[in-house]
Formats: structure tokens, C-alpha cells, sequence
DNA sequence: GATGAATGAGGCTTCATTCAT
DNA sequence: GATGAATGAAGCCTCATTCAT
């Protein structure tokens, strides 16, 4: 897909060659993703991104405003790669039931790889100031609308019960963050692959109908 | 109770007088609060909380080390809340179907009256030196134990499946705090009641067993 | 007089000590004027500032806003300097020939102490965003007054010419503050007494009707 | 006249081909003197200057040193547009009274074509390090050369009285760069025209003697 | 106990200048 | 000759913390 992600995040470059943006910020976003992730926001400088991006402290100023602007696309690369991944994982699946489930499944391993991004996102938006924050929030409705579609089909389908399907998609946005967010802990627990189960087996009792179980047993034979 | 709430912050204090000490922090915990979840903890000086608080800069570190210090105690001040309202919604209840749906309830209610507080638990416990970190993840083990000992009971009785206690407390904590995290949108979706309502729902048939369901419906007729 | 210069200067001070901010600010202006007139505006560095004037860095942003201010308040002092010694230097004098000439000699008198200063305002001025600048403009023209008033007096008493007061005013002002403008050059052409009195001598033959002659040669019979 | 204005400017440049530098050298220097005259030497980049220019940042040290030297190159420029324009003016003209005020007419039309760079000139040339600000002292001593020669040849043909040429002189080129220096104000006083008139009027009152005064009469018989 | 003026280290940002292409 | 991306030194300003009163 020849889609460039940074297209509307809105962050002005002075630089106009569109192939070296894009590789200076995928320097600068991958070194502050971590640095931010390990140390927060505040406590990071700006030169210290630009050490370990290779690159010079006024360099990053002709790729992005300010220091708010590297938060920004950090958070934004964190969210595109959810936009990414899960409809890649349902790729050629068309079971309403198996799609909202593998969706489920593909945000919470997604959240494994970039959980320290996760965490960051859930601990910095706030720092960002509101025009920028608005962009972020956008970000996060159109991937909650990867799960809420799922929903809605089984629904439709008679596979699950007819809840508030807003409340459910935060319900299972909020169970994949989970997973980076009380990872201190839950890491103790089990392990991701459990959870995962764990939790599908959760919202599939919360959730079938009679018919919409039967299927689920056919799908996920091992649950119970 | 003779609880002395602040007793095991760990924070010293310079000055001796046990009750002004209380009185001191409580007009900084408040100014602070305030001023760390509209503002951040970066964002907001030492200077303004003195101002907010009504009292001088220096004052502050007659009792406080530190600025993190004064983080800490408003975290803990929250969770302290937590701590005292749960328990509060409990007494004298001893269905513990009844207890489960009652501390889910109470603890959205607190998370609602305490919103902002609770944003900046999220956003800020990381701002703190590990050692700190560790008594901020104490307490909230504490309070997640006033939600995992009903669901231990419920299941002991038969009333709620054998499902992972520690997993599904989580799910309960997540979906109290979600009313803050994401009150931005969820206000638009529906009002404290419904929300709450909708999540007992949705524990229910995660949770119940048919024994259990027989006893739920006698304690909430109004739920289908 | 208990005349307070710097009410007028619009400039906020943290500090709300009266006294303590008039002699810290008197402090830096002292430091600011030396260090602006020798290497300018821009050159001089708040570090510099604060080192001359005997305070850190810090401290200086107490009483200022920011490095403009510091230089709007330069600036003032040294308007301020002309608005106190030329009615001081008229002061008892009613003959409106020799008030104006009084006038003349003393602004080119106080330019004369103040010349680095007075340099510095034609140099700097430009330095300051357009609302400060407009401060500057208005102490500038209360100053002109107190020549043109002279002027009119003069021409009143039909001792002067008819002529346009405003760029007769001009003119003698620009003739004191060349002795600061050009004094690398005027130096050696001139000591300031001789300057001043070939001025007088230059306006006389300008403005002087014949009524006004005779009165002057009364005034300064050594004068041809 | 086979003179290169920038021969003498001592600026070093790494191309060596005349024209170019010439043509470079113009665009840079009308772009800089825009951007000097409306923002200051300080508040103006390379960059802006290049922008403007139409040309690379880089290029623009391959005609000059550093950015001081783009300052001397506008400040020349300005000196030597008065050096070419008054003698214009004077070309064919004999009468030493005439060739004197058609000196200072021609000079406050040079000023007010060149107002902003004239304002620059007072305001930047002490933003030059010593040795460059000696070479814009000569060329203003040269202008003054072109003033003060039609003043010693009023007093030697005994039109003017004997005055210190020197001090005359900074009179009238005073005189002349007051209109730019005071233009926020004197625009509002009377047009250019009339100030020139108001001028001459005023010089002829302060300098010429019986003789030179019946002389003045037949030249500019309007006049009084 | 309380005040708030004073300190000074530290970080963001700008921009003159260089240099590989 | 020309370009413009890259560098990095330098300066303004903030703010946690101290301390004399």
C-alpha cells in the first residue's frame, strides 16, 4: 500500500523531500518512542533524542515545531500501527464471530509489541495541548470503529446479544490496554497467549446468544 | 477507625504538630490535585500550589521534601478515597452477589466523584522515583483486593463461574476507572447510572452461573 | 517629589515590594544602559546583566518580563533623565528667550551625561515590539514639549519668527542629541560648551526677529 | 565615473567572476536591506535573506564573509546611493548659494527615497566590529565633504557668516536624516516638499550674511 | 512556623555557518 | 557555481529549592 501514514498528522517540516521526512522522523520516533516510554515525556530532552536518533539537536527542529510535535507523532505511529495490524489480521476472514475475535486477539498482541508505546499513550496525551490532542482522540475512534464493526455484525448476525456497542467496544479496547498497562502485574498472572483466551472466553459469555454460542463451539472447539 | 491516613506515606515533615500537619497537607492535596489533573505534573509549579493553596512557596517544603512528594500524596490521597468508600457501600450488606454488584457500583461512584484524580493517577504514578512507585502500587493492590475477596465469594457460593479471579478484578477496576479515562466520549454515550447499570449487565452473564442467575435476578428484577 | 518614575512603565514585577523593586530595577537599568550602549541590545546577554548588576540571572525575570522589558526600561530612564533636568534647569526662570535658550543648553547638558544612553535609544527603540514602542514614542514627544513651549512662548512675545513650532523643535532637539550621535566626531571639532553656545548662537540667527535681537544681546552680551 | 562602488568595500568573495558577484551582490543586498530596515539586523536570518533573494543560504557566503558583511555591503550601499545623487544634482550648477541648497534639497530626497535603509544605517552601524565601522565613517565623512565644500564657498564669496563649517554641515545632513529619523512624525507635520522649503528657510535665516541675503532673494524670490 | 526573595542549573530553541552533492 | 540539509554553540527563560528575616 503506498498510503504515508504521516500525511495528516499536520506536523510541518522545514525539509520538502518527502522520502528524507519520512526516514529523519522514523529516526526521531523510533529513539523518543523509547525514551519517552522509559522516562516520560518531561523528563526527556531533546538532545537526547537526537543522540540516540544519530542525528543533531537542531536537526529535529527542521522536521517538527517542538518537542510537543515528536510526542505527537509518536503517538500517532503508535495508533497507526493499530490501524495496521488489525485489519491485517482480518484479512480474508468474513465469520462476523471469528472477525470480532481474531480482532480482539490481533489488539492485544499489538499492544504486546508496542506496549511501552501503549502505556506512553495512556500517560502523555494529556501533555500534548488541545488542538494536537484532537488529533490523537480521532486516531483513537477510528481504531476503536475496527472493533465496534465486528460487533455490530454479530450482532446483526443474532450471535450476540443486542448490548450498547459502544460501551462493549471500550470494553474490549480497554481489556487489550490492559495488557501494557497493568503489565507490572499481570505478567505474574499468565501469560499473553492466556490472556488472550481468558478474555475471549470472557466477553463470549458476556455476549452470545444461544445461536451465537453454538458457532463459538464450533469456532473454539478447545473452550469448554 | 483510627486510621491516620497519612501514616504510611513515608513523607517527613519538618514540622512536629500532628494536626497542623494534617491540615497543611490537606490544603496542598487539594490545590494540587486540582492543579496536577487539569495541568500535569510538569506543567504546574510549586509556586502555584502555594498560591492555590493560600500559603508560601516555601511553606510547602516544611512539609514535603520534594515536589514528587507532593505527587505522592495526592496518588495515595486518591486511592485512599477508593479505600474508604468501597468498604463504606459494604457495610452491613453480607449476599455476596449482592456485596459484588454493590463494590462495583461504589467504586464507579468514587472513580465519578474523583474523576480527574483518577486521570492523573494514570498519567503520573510514573512521574515518580521507583521507591515511591512501589507504595502507589501497594495501595492499589489494597483496593483491588476489596473487589477480588466478593468475587472469590461469589464463586465459593457457586453463584459466578471459576473464572480467573485476579483477571477479572482487573476487568472490574478497568471498567471503574474507563469512566474516567475516557469520560471524554463516554458522557456523550450515557449518564453514570447507565453505565453502571450496562456493567453489571455484563459482568452478570460473564460471570453467573445458573445458580448464580436465579439469585441476580431476585437482587436486580428490573434486569431482563 | 515623591514622584514615582517607573508607575507609568507598564512593566509587571513578581515582587510587590515598592521599594525593593525600584532599587533592584535600579540596579539593572544601571547595568543594562552600560552594557546595551557599549555592545547593544542584542550582544548584551541577561547573564551579563545580571552579573554586572550584582544579581543572578534569575532574579532579574522577578521584575521583568523578558529582555525587552529590560531595554523599555533603559530606555525610560533615559527619557525620564530629560524630563527631570530641563524643568529643573528652568526652574525660577520667567524670560521665555532665556527659558528657551536655558532649555536648549540644558538638554544638550543631560544628553551630554547621558550620552551612551541617549545613543542607545536612537538605536535601540526599533528593538522593542510595537506597544512598548508606543511608550517610547509618548515619553519622547512630552519631552519636545518642553522645548516647543518655549518656542511658542517666543513667538508669542514676538521675539521669534512665525515659525512651524513642531519642526523648530525637532530641530533643536536633533541638535542636542547630535553631540551624543556624533561625538566621535564632534569631539574633536568642539568642546560641549563651545557647542552649545555656537548652537544658541545658530538658532538666534534663525528665529530672532529685531525686537527679539536686542533682547538677546541684553541676554548674552558677549555673544557678537 | 569609473568608479566600482564595491571595489573599495574590502568584502572578500570566492567567486571571481565581476558581473556575478555584481548582479549577486545586488539581489542580496535589496533583499537584506528590506528585511534589515523592516526587522532589524538581529531579527533577520540568512535564511530570509536568501528566501528573498532568491538564492540558497549557502550561496550567500559565497559572496560574503559572514552576515556582518551582507550589513556593511547594505550600509555602503546607502552611503554611496548619497554620493551619487547629490553630486547629480549639482552637475552644471556654479552659483555656490545655489549649489548649496540645491545640496540639501537633494539630500532630504535621497533620504526620504531611501528612508528605511537611512534609519538602518543609524540604527545597525554599530552592529559592525570596529574595523568595518571605520570604513562606513569614512563614506559618511566623504557625504559630509559634499555638504560642508558648498558651505565654504558661501562663506568665502561672503553669502554666509563665518561659521564653523563643521557644525553647519551636521546641521544640514542632521537636518536631512531627521526627515526618515522622525518621519512617524513628521509625516504628520508637513510633506517633504515643505519640509525642504521650511529648511532652506531656516539655514538662509541662520546663515546669510547682508550680502548673501539679497543673493538668496533673486534665487528663491517665493521665499519671504 | 511562615514568608517570599534569591539562586542557578538545565532545557528548548534559534540560527550562522559548513559541506557533501 | 549552486543547493539546502546538517551542525552545534549559545542564549533566554523557567522553576525547584534554599535561606535570611
Amino acid at each position: 500500500m503506498d498510503i504515508e501514514p504521516d500525511e495528516h498528522s499536520g506536523v510541518k517540516s522545514q525539509v520538502t523531500d518527502r522520502a528524507l521526512v519520512q526516514k529523519r522522523r522514523g529516526q526521531m520516533i523510533a529513539a523518543a518512542t523509547e525514551l519517552f516510554a522509559r522516562q516520560g515525556f518531561y523528563r526527556t530532552t531533546i538532545q537526547e533524542i537526537a543522540r540516540k536518533a544519530g542525528v543533531s539537536s537542531g536537526l529535529i527542529y527542521q522536521y517538527v515545531e517542538d518537542k510537543e510535535d515528536v510526542l505527537l507523532l509518536v503517538l500517532l505511529s503508535v495508533l497507526e500501527s493499530y490501524k495496521q495490524e488489525i485489519p491485517a489480521a482480518l484479512a480474508g476472514l468474513t465469520d462476523p464471530l471469528q472477525r470480532c475475535f481474531v480482532a480482539l486477539d490481533a489488539y492485544c498482541r499489538v499492544v504486546d509489541q508496542r506496549r511501552a508505546a501503549t502505556v506512553l499513550a495512556y500517560r502523555s496525551t494529556k501533555s500534548l495541548p488541545q488542538p494536537r490532542r484532537e488529533l490523537i482522540k480521532a486516531a483513537e475512534l477510528q481504531t476503536n470503529e475496527l472493533i465496534a464493526a465486528n460487533l455490530r455484525a454479530c450482532i446483526a448476525a443474532g450471535l450476540f446479544r443486542d448490548v450498547n456497542v459502544e460501551l462493549t467496544t471500550y470494553q474490549m479496547v480497554t481489556f487489550a490496554h490492559s495488557w501494557a498497562l497493568k503489565h507490572w502485574r499481570l505478567r505474574a498472572v499468565c501469560a499473553l497467549d492466556a490472556y488472550i483466551a481468558q478474555g475471549r472466553d470472557f466477553f463470549a459469555h458476556a455476549l452470545l446468544t444461544p445461536k451465537g454460542r453454538a458457532a463459538y463451539r464450533r469456532l473454539y472447539p478447545a473452550a469448554a
